[in-house]
DNA sequence: AAGGCACTTTGACGTAAGTCAAGGCGGCCA
DNA sequence: TGGCCGCCTTGACTTACGTCAAAGTGCCTT
């Protein structure tokens, strides 16, 4: 598989792993970050970004299956997704559970923590997985220098608003199989932005996380998955999904029954 | 109707008309108005929300029916509301429609404007409204001089996100019941906030309406209503709602089953 | 005051998705 | 290398909610 990724191959074992971090240090400020154009520095000018530069210094590393952090954790941070995969769930008292959402590099987490001074939701990486640190006093601080920065945080804001919105969409208008439709194609677009394949990818995710995510049971997603490969829509081997007909899916989404 | 709009107006018919309409503007200034405690001055000393009043000087009245804004048009301005009763909706090429919110006295609507210089839901008056226009470009640029705005922006625009997932939560594991409890318990909350009474009031909003945002159909509204009723949980007349056991509704969000 | 209209209620029936249960696949550790 | 364990698949059955249809209520207009 081809899908290894950029940013991770780098870091040495060897003697020179001390000096082989801070030339990845060096390498990895927002202005000679390989996913500046999809993550806060979007749309800075190269100037702009080099402030940036002075705010994001830390990174921090998450195994498969840690917390990056909890729901009712002070908030103090907002955090870049760098390398790997992450999902935010909410869990109610009764244990009800909820993935809110999937991260994937380039894309901010933890802006639920603002409002409150508290994180509300849990985020946890599904692989072993690299953020960028963004202390959010800082950020405003600088935010309030670099006027396309303040603006461009605006938007970032604004559109996950916007995506939130498409979940209630989907979550409260469509059936099953359309969920499941619009959920490989966006998963599909985001890895074509950054990248990859947009026919050929890895699920780092359960039945179960997609089902909670979509609103189904995971025998239900499971079931779909099943249909979706009979009618020759996709193929699926666990966790592999080939796309094989993205104008089938597209087309599940277009029609009212 | 002495309902005109106080910017249009400097052209009045009549010398008294002039002075009138000035007073009026006098008394709905961010600084004088009764509902800044819930709005976006929330917490701002008495100095810094008057320097938001430079920034809010436009009202705009929206009929009942009328569209504030619709999904396309250009994005200028977030809009407060000052009186009146809102609903936000998506509506799917298929003609597929989900309310996304309802908004009252105090919440800031537009905040799906930001990111793509461009409306992404409708926006329309439940009931003859009246809005605070923040035009937008000016509320970053006082945001840049006053850092308490800057911040308080910040939280409303979280606030909506961690609302937002409220709602996913919603639809994604309720089951209608508590679906319906949940809706009007968070509508007492925010009555409650704005001085109105917690346990009656009046829906301005349809069954059809209800049911689209709690992802049910109006049927379904109605048959749940009926049943809270003959449980003695709440007393419905149409669109007047008395709640006669807050707890027991509170009780019916808790358990899984 | 009457009639229309938008909204709501209620009943009978249908169905998409959930539940429960059994078995299969594949990766990981001893 | 074998066996365990987490995850996935599939089948049989159940159910919560949707659909369709017919009345009922109250407001607005003329």
């Amino acid at each position: 598989m081809n899908q290894q990724n950029p940013q991770t191959g780098r870091a040495g074992s060897d003697a020179s792993s001390h000096r082989t971090i801070n030339i990845h240090q060096l390498k990895t400020v927002c202005s000679s970050c390989s996913l500046r154009e999809l993550c806060l520095p979007m749309g800075l000018s190269q100037e702009e970004v080099e402030y940036l530069d002075q705010l994001v210094y830390t990174r921090k590393r998450i195994k498969r299956g840690e917390n990056l952090y909890r729901a009712g954790d002070p908030f103090g941070s907002l955090y870049a997704v760098r390398s790997g995969f992450f999902k935010s769930n909410l869990i109610l008292e009764d244990g009800r559970d909820q993935v809110t959402g999937f991260h994937m590099p380039g894309e901010i987490m933890g802006l639920d923590g603002i409002g409150t001074d508290d994180h509300t939701c849990n985020t946890t990486a599904l692989e072993d997985s690299e953020v960028c640190v963004i202390p959010f006093a800082r950020l405003e601080e600088l935010g309030h220098q670099v006027r396309n920065l303040q603006k461009q945080f605006h938007k970032v804001m604004s559109r996950e608003i916007v995506r939130d919105q498409g979940v209630m969409m989907l979550l409260g208008t469509m059936r099953a199989e359309e969920r499941l439709a619009a959920f490989l194609l966006n998963l599909s677009q985001r890895f074509n932005a950054r990248g990859y394949s947009h026919t050929e990818f890895h699920l780092r995710m359960t039945r179960e996380e997609i089902g909670s995510y979509l609103g189904l049971k995971l025998e239900t997603v499971s079931r779909i998955f099943s249909k979706f490969q009979e009618e020759g829509l996709v193929s699926v081997q666990q966790k592999h999904i080939r796309i094989l007909d993205t104008d089938g899916l597209k087309r599940m989404l277009g029609q009212a029954d």
